[in-house]
DNA sequence: AGCACGCCGACT
DNA sequence: GTCGGCGTGCTC
């Protein structure tokens, strides 16, 4: 008699454990590691994963039968999740389901998620003479050996049903797919240029090793054609290949790009599919029936089972992080399946994470480089000092962008804008020099607390009175100043009344299509200028976009948040990339109160190696990330003196069990200190090695899964604080 | 998550 | 004397 593990689908945090059931006779032959099954549980029949099967024998206690199958065959043939669980210290069951498209979890216990289209055949053993016309019609038509389906309306049902009911055609069912490419192959013949056959070529003879890549290269150099030519030769080899992006929704140059170049050999996963058709896009990879998948985060999960090559595009971007449980980080688990498979992993950026070109710079990652725009320049790059302009009154636009603007208008050429959301509300700064108070311990801006009328670091907890006076130009104008891009754009069309304006933020593209509206608007010179946040800075080709402003380019510096500067160089240097992408030579102005800061300085002369090697320093002195690694408890509750109290003994108890050369900072209130009356505090941890602080998480997290006042959320390695 | 078991207040 | 409040704990 055999039993199995069955790890089963309870929708709550306190069980992490495994329960054994029987193996009855009848399902002997078909139970399977990884398949799921219906399992008696209490009193009700859930849904579990068989984790393990063994003999009977080591199992002393009495055992209730696993009542049936869910699957046939297994759904998930890497131990990836078990993976997931130690890195981010979750829940087996958690990362089980992370793994499944949604539409393959657990509901009511029933798949509905096929979608079927029904055909008629007919039955060549009956010799029935149709009565009707119609009847006749359905008959010739079979006979002439056509297809016929039985949700076509020109034919009455009741006709068929006849039909079927006298045995003379019946039913067929074919499982159909919701999305259907259109097949558009089309085989571009580009000349490479140097750089990229070296890089080509650096790859390819690896191709069956496990050999992780940092492919830096500045924005225009061609990365998607690099892409593309290993990625043709990986199919040859009859493997698999995973391309992730950051959000597909802000790169469909890339994904057309693909279509164009791959046919319909892809399935495409993102967060705008309805449940049905991700389910069908996950049904297509298990049959084989694609071999290339392009996706956001959760792409990485594709069942792919000869896998071949795994790219992560713009691997700096914080998306591929999840921010809820578990909380992987998804170039860890492509490390992990590159691993497994002995195959490459490319890692795409004109901007690496410092992270990942640290790991590039010690050998951990082989680096790539790419130094040189495909048949272009980079764009011009003009520094503004605002505090200058502001001295004559131009608060919003310098007076070199307005000329600049005026001159496009006049030529005919687009206009980007982009302001950065103007700081956090609750950073406090100098309208007149830019100033903002930060934490003298982390040098990161302090937040101000209405409540307590304090300022304080969200880091550590340091605390101090809010600014009256700019300590460094005296002024008292001192604010929670804010400009959106709503009163931007009314600022523009007092300004420049001639001109068209679009405006893209969360606000207006919350519509149904309202993205690809407005930049399909835009690419057909619709608008002259489009006026946006960050989001306009991905990915975009607009051949015609001559010039791009920033508005407050050291608006991102003020995020209370150690990567503030790596960020903010990221989206300068990738909207400078946005201009002159035609034809048309481009320039970017950045203004900024803060002209002197590295990464402002850098992104403006496109030196991603100067403004690696400035944050270093800084992150070695604060001891931050690569120096250090970071871990996030956040402790939340109802009643606030106990979320306190829980904080503090946790600190205690980290302190005492940890050596010194850790560093704990808290328990300090969160950056959200209050969400619907759910108190949440913070203690962060620096640390250098990972085991001690595993165990000692392990030992909380096991602690306060029992606590029903206080919960903890542990992020190991957090991208966001 | 359910659902039982269990030990204290207001009711036919 | 009971009905029922939801706190605690178990489910192979």
């Amino acid at each position: 008699m055999m039993v199995a593990d069955i790890l089963v689908e309870l929708k709550t945090k306190k069980m992490d454990q495994t329960f054994t059931y029987l193996i009855p006779d009848e399902l002997k032959e078909l139970i399977k590691v990884g398949i799921r099954v219906l399992v008696p549980f209490g009193h009700q029949q859930l849904e579990g994963f068989v984790l393990k099967i063994y003999p009977k024998e080591a199992v002393d206690y009495p055992l209730k039968p696993i009542t049936s199958l869910v699957d046939q065959e297994p759904i998930l043939n890497e131990e990836l999740w078990a993976y997931i669980a130690k890195k981010t210290l979750s829940n087996l069951i958690s990362c089980y389901q992370a793994m499944l498209p949604s539409a393959l979890k657990a509901k009511q216990g029933f798949l509905v998620n096929k979608k079927y289209e029904i055909y008629l055949e007919l039955n060549k053993d009956t010799d029935y003479q149709p009565t009707s016309d119609k009847q006749k019609a359905v008959v010739a038509f079979l006979k002439a050996g056509r297809q016929l389906k039985k949700s076509v309306d020109l034919i009455s049902p009741s006709a068929i049903n006849t039909l079927i009911k006298k045995g003379v055609i019946f039913e067929v069912k074919e499982e159909v797919y919701r999305l259907n490419d259109e097949d558009v192959k089309e085989l571009s013949s580009l000349v490479l240029n140097e750089e990229q056959n070296s890089v080509i070529d650096k790859v390819l003879i690896n191709l069956n090793t496990f050999s992780p890549y940092l492919l830096y290269g500045v924005t225009g150099s061609g990365k998607t054609e690099v892409y593309m030519q290993v990625i043709t030769r990986v199919l040859s080899m009859g493997k698999e290949v995973i391309v992730l992006v950051p959000e597909i929704s802000l790169t469909p140059q890339l994904v057309e790009n693909f279509k164009k170049r791959f046919g319909h050999a892809i399935a495409i996963i993102h967060s705008r599919l309805s449940e049905g058709e991700k389910y069908d896009e996950w049904r297509k990879i298990e049959r084989k029936e694609v071999a290339i998948v392009i996706g956001a985060r959760s792409a990485i999960f594709a069942p792919f089972t000869n896998l071949g090559l795994i790219i992560i595009d713009e691997e700096h971007s914080q998306t591929y992080k999840q921010e809820n449980n578990p909380r992987y980080n998804t170039i860890d688990l492509a490390l992990w399946r590159a691993k497994r498979h002995q195959i490459p992993l490319i890692l795409g950026s004109a901007t690496p994470s410092i992270e990942s070109y640290t790991r590039a710079k010690t050998g951990a990652y082989q680096l790539l480089v790419m130094e040189n725009r495909v048949n272009r320049q980079f764009p011009q790059v003009f520094l503004i000092d605002m505090k200058e302009e502001i001295r004559h009154n131009h608060k919003i636009l310098s007076r070199l962008l307005v000329d600049k603007i005026n001159d496009r208008l006049l030529k005919k050429e687009q206009i980007i804008l982009l302001l950065n959301r103007r700081g956090y509300s609750t950073v406090i700064t100098c309208h007149n020099c830019g100033y903002t108070d930060k934490c003298p311990n982390c040098d990161i801006p302090l937040t101000y607390h209405k409540t307590s009328s304090m300022m304080r670091c969200h880091y550590c907890g340091y605390g101090s009175q809010r600014l009256e006076i700019c300590p460094s130009c005296k002024s008292v104008d001192i604010n929670e100043f804010g400009m959106g891009t709503q009163r931007l754009e009314e600022f523009m069309h007092q300004t420049f009344p001639s001109s068209r304006l679009v405006r893209m933020d969360i606000d207006t593209t919350s519509k149904k299509g309202g993205h690809e509206q407005i930049i399909t608007a835009f690419r057909r010179h619709e608008f002259d200028i489009l006026i946006g946040t960050q989001m306009i800075s991905k990915g975009l080709d607009f051949p015609n976009v001559t010039l791009v402003g920033v508005l407050n380019g050291d608006a991102t510096l003020n995020i209370p948040d150690f990567r503030s500067a790596e960020r903010t160089f990221q989206l300068l240097n990738q909207v400078a990339g946005r201009a002159g992408r035609g034809d048309l030579t481009g320039e970017v102005i950045i203004q900024s109160y803060n002209i002197d800061h590295y990464s402002i300085l850098k992104a403006s002369t496109h030196d991603y190696v100067g403004f690696y090697q400035e944050e270093l320093k800084i992150r070695q002195m604060l001891k931050y990330p690569p120096y250090y690694n970071l871990c996030l408890i956040k402790m939340l509750g109802k009643d606030y003196d106990e979320v306190v109290s829980e904080a503090k003994k946790i600190a205690t108890y980290l302190k005492e069990e940890l050596s010194s050369d850790n560093i704990i900072l808290g328990p300090s209130s969160a950056n959200m200190p209050r969400i619907n009356n759910v108190f949440f505090l913070q203690i962060i941890i620096k640390f250098k090695k990972t085991d001690s602080i595993v165990k000692a998480l392990t030992f909380i997290n096991d602690r306060y899964r029992t606590n029903n006042k206080v919960s903890i959320e542990i992020d190991l390695n957090p991208v966001r604080i």
